[in-house]
DNA sequence: GCACAAATCTTGACGACGTCAAGATTCTAG
DNA sequence: CTAGAATCTTGACGTCGTCAAGATTTGTGC
C-alpha cells in the first residue's frame, strides 16, 4: 500500500519497529536496512536521512530493548519499594523473560551487533543506566543481608550477577543447553538455581512473581 | 602468489585456517566465504566443493574452537589429575583466556553464530563433549567438598557455572562492562569474584596457573 | 505570501556478498 | 588406459550497504 504523502511523517520510529518485527520473524541475519524500509513503504535508500548507516538502525533497536527493561525495573522497583530481594528475583526473571520472549531483540541489544559502543552515546547512556539499577538492587540486598558472597567487591559481585544472567538466556535462546535438560525443566527453575548462589535466603518459585 | 597445481591439495583445512585468521583480523562481520576464498588462492566458488554453504564453513571453525578448548581441559585434568579444584579454577581460565585471546574465534565458537546447531553433528558433538568435561570436573569438585550450593542439582549447577563463565567473556570481549572497571580489574580478578560464589575455599591468584 | 534553504524521499548506480550452473582440469578405480 | 568422481574456474543472479543526483515537501526570514 503505497502512502499518500511524499512525507511519511514518522519514518525514523517506523523504522525501529520495522526492524523489531523483522527481528522477530526472521532473526538477527534477516535484518536489513532495504527490509525495514520495505516495511516501512518507503524506498530503499530513505532510511539514510535517519539513519547514517545500518549500525545507527541497530543501536536505535539496541537502545529501544534497553528501554523496555529499564522500564520494567523500574516498575517493579516502585511495586515492591520495600523488599530489595523481591526487586532482585523479580527484575531478574523479567530480564530472562524479555530474552525468552524476544531473542532476537535480546541479542541485538545485549549481544555485540554493535560494533563500536563508544559512537552510540544515547544507546551508551541506556546501558550504563540499566547496569546503575542493577547495582543498586544488588547494594540494597546486600545491606539487608540476603546475599551471600558479602566479603568480594560489590561492584564485582554486580558483574559476576550479571554476566550469569547474561549468559544463561544467551545458553538458553541459542539452544545450547542439553536438549534433554531444556525439555524437563523450566527457564525459572534453572536462574532459581542459578541465583540460589548468591541467594542466602531459600528461593520459592513464587517469589519470582 | 597463484599456487602451481589445480588441485589446491588441502584446500579445506586452509579455508577453515583463512577463516580463523580473518576472525582475528575483521571480526566476525569481516568472514566471507569469498575472502576466505581468495586468502586460500582459489576463486570464489571453489569452497563450495568442501562446505555446502557458509553456515558450514562457520560450523567447521566453530568445531576447531570447540576442539582447542577440549584439548586444553584435556591436559590440565591430566597435569592435575588428584586436584578436581585445581582442575576446576585452572579450567575455568583457560576457557577464559581463549575468549579473550581469540575473541572471535570465541563469538563464532559459543555464541550463536550456528543457525541450526542440530544439522551440523560434529560441531554438536564437540560441544557435548565439552559440556560433559565440565560436568565431571564439577562432580569431582562437589565430592571433594570443595564447592558451595550442594544442595542444588549438580547438571543446573553445571550449567550456572557455564553460564557465568559465558555471559563474563562475552561482557569482556565486547567492552560491556563499565571502562573504569576494565582497566582497573584484571580478568583474573574478575574471574576469582565470580568463582568464588561457587568455591567455599578462599581462592588465591596462584591458584589459576 | 513568497523565495529559498533544509529536510525528506526516490531513482539509479557501484562493489561485495552467497549461491548456483556449466564447464575445465585432475585424480582414481577398474 | 579410460570412465566417472572430485575439484576448481568462470560467469551469472539476486540481495545487500552505501553513495550521488535529483525530486518533493516543509519551514524560515522577510
Amino acid at each position: 500500500m503505497p502512502r499518500k504523502t511524499y512525507h511519511h511523517g514518522d519514518l525514523k520510529n517506523a523504522l525501529i519497529q520495522a526492524g523489531i518485527e523483522i527481528l522477530a520473524e526472521e532473526g538477527v541475519s534477516g535484518l536489513s536496512l532495504r527490509k525495514a524500509a520495505r516495511k516501512a513503504g518507503v524506498s530503499h535508500a530513505a532510511p539514510y536521512a535517519h539513519f547514517a548507516d545500518k549500525q545507527n538502525l541497530i543501536a536505535a533497536i539496541a537502545s529501544d530493548g534497553h528501554k523496555k527493561i529499564f522500564e520494567q525495573f523500574e516498575a517493579i522497583r516502585a511495586r515492591h519499594a520495600d523488599d530489595p530481594l523481591r526487586q532482585f528475583l523479580i527484575g531478574a526473571w523479567a530480564y530472562m523473560q524479555f530474552g525468552l520472549e524476544s531473542p532476537d531483540h535480546y541479542k541485538i541489544t545485549f549481544s555485540g551487533a554493535i560494533q563500536d559502543e563508544h559512537s552510540h552515546p544515547e544507546f551508551l547512556e541506556y546501558s550504563q543506566r540499566n547496569m546503575q539499577a542493577l547495582r543498586n538492587i544488588i547494594e540494597r540486598c546486600r545491606s539487608a543481608g540476603v546475599l551471600s558472597g558479602e566479603d568480594v567487591n560489590s561492584e564485582l559481585q554486580a558483574v559476576s550477577i550479571w554476566g550469569l544472567l547474561h549468559g544463561l538466556v544467551l545458553l538458553m535462546i541459542q539452544g545450547q543447553l542439553p536438549s534433554r535438560l531444556m525439555q524437563t525443566t523450566p527457564a525459572k527453575d534453572m536462574l532459581i538455581a542459578a541465583l540460589q548462589q548468591f541467594v542466602r535466603v531459600p528461593i520459592h518459585k513464587k517469589m519470582l512473581g
